[in-house]
DNA sequence: ATTAGGG
DNA sequence: CCCTAAT
């Protein structure tokens, strides 16, 4: 057991970067002038292609599309031999993605045309392009489908931006280069340095979790007395919330109005906080109101600035027990906030505050949550930058709602393959290891939408113009539907857990066959 | 602590 | 996204 794991892991290691996330360089409309830019070098690249396939990437390339098939032949192998009684899930989602892979890169993209490839291409890169090169089409096409990141783009992006020929390594770290496509030349510096920590630390969740899953494999017995979930939905007690969801007009207005209550509550303890840490009123809306009708007794919390909530909000409810007086519990909480905000520093809470005293915590934080921030250009946001907060308005908003990535989407959809849907955690652990934020909640909702989108896109385009979906991630058609498909196959095979009483060979082949992407 | 669903 | 209920 113990030497299988360690073989793994070097297994892994060697296979160089573990963040096989895709690299297209995407661009949209949105940014005009990088927009243009690419077009001009969708031709240049054009013309290059013959020279850079000679040295460099053409064995990367070979390697992202031909070396599937040996991969997924090996898979189907070990399946065919494990499914008949007792079906390993693993077994089967591990298999689909080559599968799709191979589907995507041969099947799909050879028997369209020229225009077809480029509708396609639209829809994965979000622009146009105006290459006739039916098999550059289908390779770029191909790259964003696959995740795989070693490709002439990446080179060909940093030349353009005069940035440090990072052509030279073969296998190429895709959030470096993202971050340097979307911001070139200035302290950028700073984050790809950081990169290689979570590169390793990826790693070793990864093997850590082989072993775990390994081992879980090996004690679970088949066990089915439960199966009849995935019929019925979970029924719910018909929810009720304490409090809808605030306005942004009443938010407006006790803006204004908490300044006052709060005086009158005379919760001195503010004002000798408030030396240290600028009052924000405007921000405390919602816990406040929150609060208010929590409590009924009306007290307006100041100060807390739109906290992470989780926690405070289980400490709110415990405290309501036995502070029933508002003022009491208010005291408490304002203690609550602060003390968030010290040990715990994150955009939502910190923003303003954490910007008066010092910023070094932000740094720390980014090295911990690796945010690529802004890898996708086409989904570029103004204020994406965690210390950016929205300032002086009144509009706090809640998580900051980061558009999904195509990237990002597309490492979901292949967890959820290879993990199975419901499996969230497991997921956000591996998969999503780099990002910080996105929840495993976020995982599952971002799949819901997926599958709602995947399964609703019959009329791909009747009406309504193209306004409105260009401002998020247009998903690519292939995407919806692998998604459609691993939807349809998870509901014939429910990831019951334990589902695999593996022999030796067949779990390995699994593991094999995974790490082949990374 | 995680997951499913409703909002 | 957020929130609650259920597990």
């Amino acid at each position: 057991m113990l030497t299988k794991a360690k073989q793994e892991e070097s297994h892994l290691l060697a296979c160089g970067s573990p963040d096989h996330s895709s690299t297209y360089v995407l661009v949209d409309g949105q940014c005009s002038d990088q927009h243009d830019t690419l077009r001009g070098i969708d031709e240049k690249l054009q013309s290059e292609i013959p020279l850079q396939e000679s040295d460099l990437s053409s064995q990367s390339l070979s390697k992202s599309l031909n070396n599937q098939p040996s991969i997924h032949g090996e898979c189907s192998n070990s399946s065919n031999g494990l499914v008949e009684g007792q079906r390993s899930t693993s077994a089967v989602y591990t298999s689909s993605k080559p599968e799709f892979s191979r589907l995507m890169g041969e099947i799909c993209l050879d028997n369209l045309s020229i225009k077809e490839l480029h509708e396609t291409f639209k829809a994965t890169f979000g622009r146009e392009t105006t290459v006739k090169d039916k098999q550059w089409l289908k390779r770029r096409i191909a790259m964003g489908l696959t995740n795989s990141c070693d490709v002439s783009t990446s080179s060909f992006i940093i030349k353009d931006n005069k940035l440090v020929s990072k052509g030279g390594e073969g296998s190429c770290n895709k959030e470096a280069i993202e971050d340097q496509a979307v911001k070139p030349v200035d302290g950028s510096g700073k984050e790809s340095s950081l990169n290689p920590g979570s590169k390793m630390e990826d790693q070793q969740i990864v093997s850590s979790e082989r072993l775990r899953t390994c081992s879980k494999d090996y004690s679970c017995a088949d066990e089915d007395p439960l199966k009849e979930q995935r019929n019925a939905k979970r029924i719910r007690k018909p929810t009720r919330r304490y409090i809808e969801e605030l306005s942004e007009v009443e938010s407006k207005e006790h803006g204004g109005k908490s300044i006052a209550s709060v005086k009158n509550l005379g919760l001195g303890l503010m004002s000798s906080r408030s030396n240290t840490r600028p009052v924000r009123i405007a921000s405390s809306n919602r816990i406040t109101l929150r609060l208010d009708s929590l409590g009924g007794s009306g007290v307006q919390i100041p100060y807390v600035s739109r906290v992470r909530r989780s926690r405070p909000r289980k400490n709110v409810k415990a405290l309501m027990e036995f502070h029933p007086n508002g003022i009491g519990m208010a005291a408490k909480l304002v203690k609550e906030a602060v003390d968030v905000h010290s040990s715990e520093p994150n955009r939502e809470s910190g923003g303003i505050v954490l910007k008066a005293s010092s910023a070094p915590e932000q740094i720390q934080q980014q090295g911990q949550n690796m945010e690529p921030k802004n890898k996708d250009p086409s989904v570029y946001t103004p204020d994406d930058n965690p210390a950016t907060v929205r300032a002086v308005k009144g509009g706090v908003r809640r998580k900051h709602h980061r558009a999904w990535t195509l990237s990002e989407v597309m490492k979901l959809v292949e967890g959820v393959s290879k993990y199975g849907a419901g499996r969230w955690s497991e997921i956000k652990r591996l998969a999503f290891a780099s990002y910080s934020y996105r929840t495993s909640v976020d995982l599952k909702d971002k799949w819901r939408n997926l599958l709602k989108a995947s399964l609703a896109q019959t009329p791909p385009d009747s009406r309504m113009g193209a306004r409105k979906h260009a401002s998020s991630v247009p998903i690519p058609m292939p995407v919806l539907l692998r998604v459609r498909e691993l939807a349809e196959m998870q509901s014939q095979f429910p990831p019951n857990l334990s589902s695999s009483k593996l022999t030796g060979s067949a779990g390995r082949n699994v593991n094999e066959t995974r790490s082949g992407y990374l």
